[in-house]
DNA sequence: GTGAAAGCGCTAACAG
DNA sequence: CTGTTAGCGCTTTCAC
């Protein structure tokens, strides 16, 4: 690996001119420049970037926090950040958390050893130990997808989602559904809350209800979603429709549902949330609420680059439009 | 932030004591390191990470080249790899090329400039610049789930593709199908090659064989599944089976069999390819073959490690054990 | 237009 | 057991 100083040597110069002759040539004569190419030729010399952002105190690394990468939804995010990320320098350190706060909290922690410039967290925790809670505060950090509740407000862009929700009650509504089942995620999530709020919206101002029964926790995942279908199978009688927090639980449902015979729409609709590509393939196709998730991505990286380089934030609080997907997993009830 | 010269201050010891005191403790008096220890606890010291990489020489950071995140497949392959590198201490730079050899260069070339200390190409091109290749021997570099086909040669980690497809092949066969059509990837991938070829094996020693009619080619996209089993159904005779070279190009392919109302697995079997969590899922769930995406991403950044650290490597080319998944979308051929 | 020198924060070799 | 010093590779004053 050669370095500035040899490439120095084979040119007769100062490193100094070796560095200005990379960076701003315009104030080297063309010979000395020429004469630093050739030499930079000659050694195959490339600029360590380690001492680079070790001497500008920046390591032009952002830390994505997310709790599971295999997730469609957060990839597409993470592709969003990315995209943005690269066009503006930065690179992305993956901190797939795996709902762990142990690694959370160490990946955190590179904010504050310079190993990051700044954090995105796709999570509702906020990621720092109580340790380096103080300290955090100087830390570029933007929260995205979901909302942390802490004293501290930081960045947000996220989805209105419980208009979104309202949004997809009001056209079960319209369906002619009255009995309508949600499958959750954790009940201490903020946008978990968001959505069932919408839900509620829509029901009461159609003087309908959600009755505890028909509210299923589930954790994002398919099987969790297999497993709340499963549930419902099991009580007296079936809803007219399930309403889903996420696409994959969706996904899962329909799978118990027709390991059942109960057919979609059919018998019952399914809806669900967020509109993974895979949405669009399901047999049937899934109604469900299109979330921007690269817009999502992008958006927070500009945010986060905002901070990182102490330059106004337009507004903080960046809320994304949703839209109504509808497909064949839900149609008008069939009155019998 | 405050730096070791400060706690060295506050503590009214050397910086080379407040060190020793974090990193050796036992090289220092317990009195002079309790001095330092609350120094460090009163000015919410963090050792610069980046300090001791430059000043180490590593990053400890690892550049995975991924054609795209969000594909269930490779997130899956990346999880795996970033779980061993994290109790490695290494954290993984995510570089989702999007096909794209201009970002590829781009994030090959951070092995050049150390800020990366090693590479895992997921994907089958090498993926450093003609400028590059010849500095680019120095850099740890692993190839997994693709094949870089080039002069040098590099750690992979693979399956044994080409007995996948044979297995898969035979038990198409012993299903009774003879008219088999393929969906495959891009034809220059070293991994399709060793698919076309064991499916081949496979009929060649029935005594079939495939014609040029019944391969179409996809790019491992849903939409593109979709679009190849249009162009089967337009062909003058449905074949008996299809298989996809991956899952998600099964699940387009369903999805438009099932718009003409072929029904599956009675008028046509599919089989797919990986194994994804979503094709335990699809309606009727996919007949494919399960690749170990995890451990052959940990068995990836183990061999990187390996080769990081000079350490010895055990084998340079890794197989990783396949398994037929037999589920609903494929049965006995009924004979009409 | 160019060179010398200091400094970024930390570690490690060497003295004492 | 602890302090001094040099050095990692690069950028950036400050002189000349």
């Amino acid at each position: 690996m050669s370095t500035i100083r040899m490439v120095s040597k084979l040119a007769g110069v100062s490193t100094a001119t070796v560095s200005r002759a990379l960076k701003n040539p315009e104030l080297v004569a063309t010979e000395t420049r020429q004469k630093v190419m050739e030499a930079v030729r000659q050694s195959g010399y490339r600029p360590n970037q380690l001492a680079k952002n070790f001497s500008s105190g920046r390591s032009y690394n952002v830390v994505v926090l997310v709790p599971n990468v295999a997730n469609p939804f957060f990839s597409r995010v993470i592709r969003g950040i990315e995209q943005e990320a690269q066009t503006k320098g930065y690179a992305i350190l993956l901190g797939d958390t795996q709902g762990c706060i142990e690694r959370e909290q160490e990946y955190a922690r590179m904010g504050l050893t310079s190993q990051a410039d700044g954090l995105i967290q796709l999570d509702r925790r906020f990621p720092f130990s109580d340790d380096d809670k103080a300290l955090a505060a100087a830390v570029p950090f933007v929260n995205a997808c979901e909302r942390i509740s802490s004293d501290a407000t930081y960045p947000v862009v996220e989805l209105d989602n419980r208009g979104a929700a309202r949004a997809m009650g009001q056209y079960l509504l319209h369906c002619g559904h009255k009995d309508i089942a949600v499958i959750t995620g954790p009940p201490d999530s903020p946008i978990v809350r968001d959505r069932l709020s919408g839900m509620q919206d829509a029901l009461l101002a159609a003087g309908l209800g959600l009755t505890a029964e028909r509210i299923v926790q589930g954790d994002f995942s398919m099987r969790s979603g297999f497993a709340a279908a499963e549930q419902l199978l099991q009580q007296n009688s079936l809803p007219d429709a399930i309403f889903s927090m996420n696409d994959e639980m969706a996904i899962g449902a329909m799978a118990a549902l027709k390991a059942q015979d109960v057919r979609i729409p059919d018998d019952i609709s399914v809806a669900g949330f967020d509109n993974i590509e895979f949405s669009a393939y399901t047999n049937p196709a899934l109604t469900t609420i299109d979330q921007p998730a690269e817009a999502i991505g992008r958006q927070a990286m500009r945010a986060l680059y905002q901070l990182m380089h102490q330059l106004p934030l337009p507004q903080s609080h960046l809320v994304l439009p949703y839209e109504l997907i509808i497909r064949d997993s839900t149609q008008q009830k069939v009155h019998s």
